[in-house]
DNA sequence: TGTTTTTTGTATCGTTTCGCACAAAATTGT
DNA sequence: ACAATTTTGTGCGAAACGATACAAAAAACA
């Protein structure tokens, strides 16, 4: 259990809760992408004004950032599950593709938050870029410690390179991204899914 | 020879040419992104003013829909030349893959015009996401007609399906996308189309 | 009770945004 | 030379933008 360390602080207490607040700036930047989002349009889903969300996040950069990462920790529990529990690689790969699915597609199609909002700011905000680069790359090191694995246990050739595999099962992850934000439907998703799986592990 | 169609209009003469106009706008917008480019950006790297640039089409949205028509009409003839030109399915897709990731990163790493800087707007803006998927798309069904035709000729099973392999391959296209704009290295990208075309026609 | 500390909320700053009005400029037709 | 037509360029205006100053409010401490 960790304690939970509430030094009774001195001032005024907080109105809101960091995190909750953080998850509806999230919905906001994620629904209208970082250039589009105002600070109007955070302040209302927060319930923060605009004093309180500079003092507790910094300016809108460092907002989109905390976003970020918050989603990342997300995204790095959902793959160490899907991943780490046991079973075959075709396993592991339909619960890998599922559960990307699931965040693509739920509550409306926004696809990834990190490629639908802040990939077109990356070509001119490094630090943006940056971050998102991390996030997609995080989940090409988990997917290659998967594949290595799926070689050493002979669900793989030998002869297979486990991380460009990675980077191509991974890719086609970010492809569903794309796709879920731009409409198409969860059945034409599952299929493209579910034909990598077959060309990966074998049909 | 096409005829060039000039009536000696009555008043005066543009001072700038069209098709050059919009494709320096289509370079600001790639850049900063739909919502990021600002008129004043793009009239002056068009040169035009801001009256000159509404006159001749429109609004903001306006412009970026005719970037968009004006850049898949390219893409479209890409890749028919990728598709069209004679050669095994491998080669056809070498060139396609090829083909792409020669417009992602000549000028910087800029990705796909229609995924970097229109999808963050697609939640938002039905209109540009429909302009994007279709675009998208177009790309899904010329695949699908290489592949169904490399079905026919024996390079693929008879047991393919044609249309969601289409979608993947198209798919991996859309990934190395995203990547490109996130800075990844040609050689990185050129590998993930290798192992692709790989899974796909046979090791 | 009063001081200290922290957050809230109002109000606003200066800038940038998009879109357009209007007159000057440049061409063709008469 | 003069009228008609189209584009240009200056410049403006209302709204939205990101960011902050400042006083009131709400808590703990003395």
């Amino acid at each position: 259990m960790v304690q939970k360390t509430e030094p009774k602080k001195r001032g005024r207490p907080r109105a809101y809760d960091p995190e909750a607040a953080l998850a509806k700036a999230t919905e906001t930047f994620w629904e209208s992408g970082y250039a589009a989002a105002s600070l109007d349009a955070l302040s209302a889903a927060t319930g923060m004004n605009r004093p309180s969300l500079y003092g507790a996040f910094g300016d809108k950069q460092a907002l989109f950032q905390a976003a970020m990462q918050r989603y990342q920790a997300q995204a790095r529990a959902t793959m160490r599950t899907a991943l780490g529990a046991p079973g075959t690689l075709r396993e592991s790969l339909t619960r890998f593709y599922a559960a990307g699915l699931e965040v693509y597609l739920d509550g409306g199609p926004r696809g990834c938050f990190l490629i639908g909002s802040g990939l077109s700011q990356a070509a001119v905000d490094p630090a943006i870029r940056d971050t998102v680069a991390a996030g997609v790359h995080e989940l090409d090191a988990g997917l290659t410690r998967r594949l290595t694995m799926a070689r050493d246990a002979g669900e793989l050739p030998a002869s297979a390179d486990p991380a460009t595999l990675a980077r191509v099962v991974s890719g086609m992850l970010n492809a569903l991204a794309v796709r879920a934000r731009l409409g198409e439907s969860r059945a034409e998703l599952e299929a493209m899914a579910a034909t990598t799986i077959d060309l990966v592990c074998g049909a």
